[in-house]
DNA sequence: GTTCATGCAAAGCGTTTGCACGCAT
DNA sequence: ATGCGTGCAAACGCTTTGCATGAAC
């Protein structure tokens, strides 16, 4: 699914902001990168097409889009990844060893944030979790 | 419980390791402190009690604790956090909006290891983990 | 025409590194 | 006496900031 479908630059001039090319570069990079991205991989991509683009506009365009909750901004094993915000809600198992991230849909949480809500009176917030530990195939393998 | 009982310096030593007064200072406020502990918290608090103990040798023994795992490091809400290392594995609730840790023992995550490991074939490690949202307090008193 | 967004360069922050000295073993 | 651990200072990487220019509305 092409990214232009929905309509970001709609969205983004609706709240009464501007759509630029540098903010639609942005997006594109994240959509055909798919799934996390580092702010620097973004950068690199960016640049790749329009080499004058500058980093710290990267950074603001990054922060502008999170804030519009069009991106979502997490951080995994110490690194911050960016990724375009999904209806869905889903999440990542990332295995130490491989660093491999699988999807999640996180279906098996709910009870969780259930229990924590009746027993500890906490509003969990779960949206886009990152679950570390060792996929099955680094399990079998040993390492290498 | 004081910490001294827990014979720290025993077991560096026992690793072939030496203990040094900087370690052992770094110990003291980790335990003195409690709980989680910024890098930058444990630099000040060290050089309260011996101004000349140098920024990069903290961080060096940080590390040094985190190897031998008689110290935990989490990453929380973009901070890097230090503490001692307990026996029983243990959890935060942290609040995004009063920044209130709670701890819980999460008995609860047991099933849901179990259903990761049995339906997506994967061993999560979720010996301290940091569950992020909004304490009971802050959800009752809207945002002051 | 107004205002918001960008480019540039510089500084900021937390952290890491190289090297020589000093102390625990 | 040996070599691990430290102090110092400098550099590092990532990110943020201030200001003037330029583009979107």
């Amino acid at each position: 699914m092409s990214h232009v479908e929905r309509d970001f630059a709609g969205r983004i001039r609706q709240k009464g902001y501007r759509m630029t090319p540098q903010r639609q570069l942005v997006l594109d990079v994240l959509c055909a990168h798919g799934g996390h991205t580092l702010a620097n991989d973004v950068i690199t991509a960016v640049q790749a097409q329009s080499p004058y683009l500058n980093r710290a506009t990267v950074y603001r365009v990054l922060e502008f889009l999170c804030a519009l909750q069009l991106v979502t901004r997490t951080e995994i094993g110490g690194q911050v990844v960016y990724e375009l915000a999904e209806e869905e809600t889903h999440h990542h198992l990332v295995c130490r060893l491989c660093g491999y991230a699988a999807e999640w849909d996180g279906r098996a949480l709910t009870k969780l944030v259930d229990h924590l809500l009746a027993e500890q009176d906490f509003q969990a917030e779960l949206n886009h979790l990152a679950i570390s530990g060792v996929c099955g195939q680094c399990r079998l393998g040993g390492d290498p």
